[in-house]
DNA sequence: AAGTTCTGCAACCGCATTATT
DNA sequence: AAATAATGCGGTTGCAGAACT
């Protein structure tokens, strides 16, 4: 390494690196204010500030842009973080679109210390649940031999329970929403869902024991209503087709 | 009170993709 | 069309303060 020194506030090869100072913050404010975002690599030259472009847009897009919201994840946030990550997996800059004034950064930084590690603790109840699941799983698996030919729903849903399936690796089963909160979730990420569409989104609920369909004992309604969405559709199609 | 461990988060790194020359 | 530069993304690191022993 050839750093001026060793540690943090380091200069290594003409750049300056680790925490930003007051004044580095004015200066680049000031250039964005002049020349817009972009352009990265010319901050140094033009605003005399001796970081590489890389370090200044990382600033400006994590802390700096004055539309960033900062402050704490709400509740509302947090289920819409774990209804998309059961989606989409670690995208974060995709899961960053859908909640205006929170970064790809911040939202990582906020599942790797409030939901990643509960992955590694398995509780006994953890443990039922899983079983539950898949024997439900394995009741699918079945019904689908019998008729030879699986229909999209049935395929849809299968795919829809090995997410839930990983959920329950990687977190605990209380965080999950409730249905009302499902369903607002759900009404909030797809704006252009009917009310029949959000109505006809159950969410799985846990009881303490397994997940259960809330407000409904049939489990035929249950698996037919989940992830009824035309966009879930979607998504499980390319899953099935991957 | 002092030392150690844990937690949250800002910032870095390497790699992939996109834009420019 | 190829080379180079710029940008974007996800994983990781390291610091500071809080919590614990």
């Amino acid at each position: 390494m050839a750093g001026e020194y060793f540690g943090w506030g380091v200069i290594e090869e003409g750049w300056r690196k680790g925490p930003w100072t007051a004044e580095e913050d004015r200066l680049l404010i000031e250039y964005v204010k002049l020349h817009g975002e972009g352009r990265w690599n010319s901050v140094s030259r033009v605003a005399g500030l001796k970081r590489n472009g890389k370090s200044c847009r990382l600033r400006w897009v994590n802390y700096l842009r004055p539309d960033l919201k900062r402050g704490q994840i709400t509740p509302h946030e947090e289920n819409i973080i774990l209804e998309l990550h059961a989606r989409w997996g670690n995208r974060w800059s995709t899961i960053a679109r859908s909640l205006p004034g929170r970064t790809d950064n911040e939202i990582k930084n906020y599942w790797r210390t409030h939901f990643k590690k509960k992955a590694k603790s398995s509780s006994a109840n953890n443990e039922k649940a899983r079983a539950r699941l898949l024997k439900r799983q394995q009741f699918q698996q079945q019904q689908q031999q019998q008729q030879q030919q699986p229909t999209p729903q049935q395929q849809m849903n299968q795919i829809a329970l090995k997410k839930i399936m990983s959920y329950l690796d990687e977190d605990d089963q209380h965080r999950l929403p409730t249905l009302p909160q499902a369903r607002q979730d759900m009404a909030a990420l797809y704006p252009n869902s009917t009310a029949e569409d959000q109505q006809g989104f159950y969410y799985p609920v846990f009881n303490g024991y397994g997940f259960v369909p809330e407000a409904h004992n049939d489990e035929n309604v249950w698996w037919d209503g989940l992830w009824n969405l035309d966009d879930h559709g979607e998504w499980c199609k390319q899953s099935c087709s991957a």
